[in-house]
DNA sequence: CTGAAAGCGCTAACAA
DNA sequence: TTGTTAGCGCTTTCAG
C-alpha cells in the first residue's frame, strides 16, 4: 500500500480512480509517487469489489485455419457488443492437448465456448459448473449445450449436383486425423449414407485419408490418381483439402472440372480466389462464433441453456464442378 | 461461503483443492454439496492469494486477416510455453477504437502487445505501468519497447529486381486508411525513396489509394489502368491488394507478368497459391509475436526493456514479376 | 484430521 | 476533504 510512502492513507483509492471529494493537491502528489514507485492496482482485488467484465475462454484447434479464425471474429463481435473479453486457447489440433487444457480452463474463465473432441475433456468443462457451449461436435450426449453444423443439407446438395452432371464414382478426400480420432465426423457418414441412397457404388480405395492441409490434400491426390483412377468427382473434408488435391491434380495434367471434379466444405475466402474457383458447401462461420455467444448469455441469465443452434450449410457452386 | 450448507467451515478450500490431510469421506460430502449448488471458487479471490497466471492482451486491427492471424499464432506459442494466457482484443482496424480501448485494457491485463497508430492510444497504455510491446509501428517516439518490421531490405530487394527487368514505370498500390491517419506506412516513404535513388521518376497518379481488401484491391487496379496505363509494374501495400489488383488486371486482359508485374508484401499463405503465385516481400509474422511475448517477459524480469527487435523482410520472387 | 484467526489489495460506508 | 471500519472470497498459519 502507498500509504507508507505518501503522507496519505488508503485515500489513495479516491486518487487512483480519481473520484471527486478530493483535494486535487493531494490527488497530484498521491499519483506521483504512485508512478514513482511503479504502483499499479491488482486485478483481482479490484474484481473482487466491483463485479469485472465476464471472461469468456474460447478453445480452438488451429488458429491459422481460416475456418476458426472466423468463427472466433463472429465469437469477438458479439463478446465486444456485451463488454465481455474473449481469452484465447489452441490445442494445435493435438487430440491429447484437450484434457490437460480443459482441467486448468474453468479456473480461467467464467465461461467457455469450445471445439473439443475428446469426451473426458469436454465433462471436464462441463461438470466444473461453468457455463459452456460445445462447437461442432454432434455426437455428444445430449447434456451439453451445442452449436452444430447441419452438414447433410449442403452435402445432399452437392452429390445431387454431382449426380445430375453423370458422375458414377466419387471419392472422397476425408480428414485423417478425424478419422483416427475414432469419431468420424458426420461429412464421413453422410457421404456413404448419401452415395447408398443414389445408388452410387463405394470402393474403399475411393477413400483416401489425408492430413490436414495443402500438402495433404495433394498428397491423397496422388494416391487417388494411382489407387483409384475411375473416380471422376471428389467430395472433400474440407475448402484446404480441396484446393491441394485440386492443383495437384492440375500439376498432373488433369483437366478440371472436365477430368475430374472438386467439391470442398467450409466456404473460406480463398476458395473463391484459387483457380479454378472451388465449389464448395458454404458454412456461416461467424454466426457460429455469435450463436456460441448468445447461448451463453442465456445461461448466464436464465439459468436453463436454451435450445442448440443449428447452422444450415448450403453447396456454392463454382467452376471446380 | 459453503460453511452454511455443508456441516464442515472454510476447509471446503482443503476439500476443493483437494489437499492432502482430509478425510475422503468429508472431502466428498463437501464436493457433492458443492455441486448440488453449483458453487464456483472465485477467480479473483484465488488470484489474490496464489499469484495468478499472467493474462496478456493481445491488440491487432482484425482477426480475419492472415498477416495478424499469423502474429497471434506466435504470439499464442510463445504465451503457452511460458504458461500465459492471451486476451484478444480488436480495433476493427478503426482507429478511433484505439482509444477507448486502450483505456480500459490496462486494467484487465497484466501486459500487454498491440498494433496501435494513435498516439494516444499508445501512450494510454504506456502510461499505465504494465509491460506493453508496440508492434509495427516505427515511428513512435522511443520510450516505448517495440518489434518492429525492417520492409527497407526487402522493398529494396524488391526495386532492385523490377529495375533489373527494365521496368521504368513503376506504380504504387497504397492502403487508404493507413495514408489517411496521417502516419503513412515505412512502406510508402521507402517506394518514394528507392524510386528516387534509383533514377526512376514517380507520377502522382501512380499512387493509388486502396480499400484494404480484394475489391479495394481490384478497384485501385481499374483506375490505375485508366489513369496510369503506362505503369508495368506495381508495388502494393501487401498480398491482399496485390491479388485483388493482379487478379482484376487478368480480368481486364493483361498478361501478367507480360503487361504488368505485381510485387505484394507480407507473403501470407494465399499469395504461393493464387495464379500466378505472387513475388512478394517476405514478412517472418510468427517471428513477431514471439518476440513480443519475448519483450514482454524481459521487462517483467528485468524491469528494464530489452532493446527493440527488428523483423527483416526479404524478397520471395514467384510467377508475377 | 479439522477449526479459528489473520490477511491478500482493494473499495464502500460512515465518521471526523 | 480525509480517516476509520468493515468486508469482498479465498488461503494460510497455527491451535485444537
Amino acid at each position: 500500500m502507498a500509504r507508507a510512502t505518501g503522507v496519505s492513507r488508503q485515500t489513495v483509492s479516491r486518487a487512483i480512480n480519481n473520484m471527486t471529494q478530493i483535494d486535487p493537491a493531494t490527488r497530484d502528489r498521491v499519483l506521483a509517487v504512485a508512478r514513482d514507485m511503479g504502483y499499479r492496482p491488482s486485478r483481482h482485488a479490484r474484481g473482487m469489489m466491483r463485479r469485472s467484465t465476464t471472461t469468456v475462454g474460447l478453445v480452438i484447434p488451429d488458429v491459422l485455419n481460416p475456418f476458426f479464425t472466423e468463427v472466433v471474429a463472429g465469437a469477438l463481435e458479439a463478446a465486444k457488443s456485451r463488454g465481455w473479453q474473449l481469452i484465447m486457447y489452441t490445442t494445435d489440433s493435438a487430440l491429447d492437448q484437450e484434457k490437460p487444457l480443459s482441467e486448468s480452463i474453468a479456473a480461467q474463465v467464467d465461461a467457455c465456448i469450445a471445439f473439443l473432441l475428446d469426451p473426458d475433456a469436454i465433462a471436464a468443462i462441463a461438470g466444473s459448473g461453468i457455463p459452456f457451449v460445445l462447437l461442432g461436435n454432434e455426437d455428444q450426449a445430449g447434456s451439453v449445450s451445442k452449436v452444430r453444423i447441419d452438414f447433410e443439407s449442403g452435402l445432399r446438395e452437392a452429390f445431387d449436383h454431382l449426380a445430375a452432371r453423370g458422375h458414377l464414382h466419387i471419392g472422397m478426400i476425408d480428414d485423417r486425423k478425424r478419422t483416427a480420432s475414432g469419431r468420424p465426423d458426420a461429412r464421413t457418414r453422410l457421404y456413404t449414407t448419401a452415395a447408398m441412397e443414389a445408388g452410387l457404388r463405394i470402393e474403399p480405395e475411393w477413400i483416401q485419408q489425408a492430413t490436414n492441409s495443402i500438402d495433404g490434400g495433394a498428397a491423397a491426390m496422388e494416391r487417388m490418381m494411382r489407387e483409384a483412377p475411375e473416380v471422376t468427382a471428389i467430395l472433400c473434408y474440407n475448402d484446404i483439402l480441396a484446393i491441394g488435391a485440386m492443383r495437384h491434380a492440375m500439376a498432373r495434367g488433369l483437366a478440371i472440372p472436365e477430368s475430374c471434379a472438386f467439391i470442398g466444405v467450409d466456404d473460406i475466402p480463398i476458395s473463391a480466389l484459387v483457380d479454378p474457383p472451388l465449389t464448395t458447401v458454404h458454412v456461416d462461420k461467424r454466426r457460429i462464433g455469435q450463436a456460441a455467444i448468445e447461448q451463453l448469455a442465456a445461461q448466464m441469465s436464465s439459468g436453463a441453456s436454451m435450445a442448440d443452434t443449428v447452422i444450415r450449410t448450403r453447396l456454392v457452386v463454382r467452376a471446380s464442378t
